[in-house]
DNA sequence: GCACTAATTTACTATACGGTCAACTAGATA
DNA sequence: TATCTAGTTGACCGTATAGTAAATTAGTGC
């Protein structure tokens, strides 16, 4: 029989999907994949409003998918969960192969105005 | 140097997130992984209102997740990416191992009551 | 203390979205 | 044609949340 997977288990797989559902945020975490970075240049490679990118990290800390650290005025974030960059990849990888298989079609449809039919 | 992803395909992966980013999308998700059902079985299965059943199927196939089939008066779905199903594996499992980590911390903290310190 | 900087928080607006009920459509059956 | 059933759509409400600007906090250097 089903396993039945219970609301709590949804709602808090639905809340990682959630935190992830925003495109600003995932820049966010595309520049702290590259390592540990300050807000400031966070902010200068995302090219967003400095409240924004703090709310935002704010919200990523507290999903616990990235890792605050404070030294002097500056405040430095982490990717804290490696659930991150799988997740990403796999969307990343399957949003490329989408984008070629488009691109094949077009070659296809270039070609056949190329040929009678 | 780190390549910038262009805002257009953040907003593409960010859409595959936030269309995963609601339990009761999840619900109905897994119910299909189960294979090609008829909206009112998924409508039994999930315990949702039909009528909120039916909108989130038909945004679920605008995203491309799931694929829909009449057949009489019935129509079925059935989850058409597999991406749907490594993405909720990866969480899932993820998922679990929070709460394993959980039981076993409070094991600790249990023990912990039980000796000197 | 005062000025300066980095970051956060607050207040506000606009918008998107989930849920529900009621109306509607499409197909089957008499 | 009238009726029943399965699904969809539309109208509505309430809530959540992204973005922005202004106020606030925390740390540095004069």
């Amino acid at each position: 029989m089903p396993v039945t997977i219970p609301d709590e288990i949804l709602e808090r797989m639905a809340e990682k999907f959630r935190t992830l559902g925003d495109p600003t945020r995932l820049a966010i975490l595309r520049a702290l994949l590259g390592g540990e970075k300050s807000v400031g240049v966070v902010v200068a490679e995302t090219g967003q409003n400095q409240a924004n990118v703090s709310k935002h990290l704010k919200l990523l800390a507290e999903a616990g998918m990235v890792r605050r650290r404070k030294e002097g005025l500056q405040v430095f974030y982490v990717v804290a969960d490696p659930l991150v960059e799988s997740l990403c990849e796999l969307v990343c990888g399957t949003i490329l192969r989408e984008a070629e298989a488009d691109v094949e079609r077009g070659r296809k449809i270039m070609k056949s105005w190329g040929r009678r039919g």
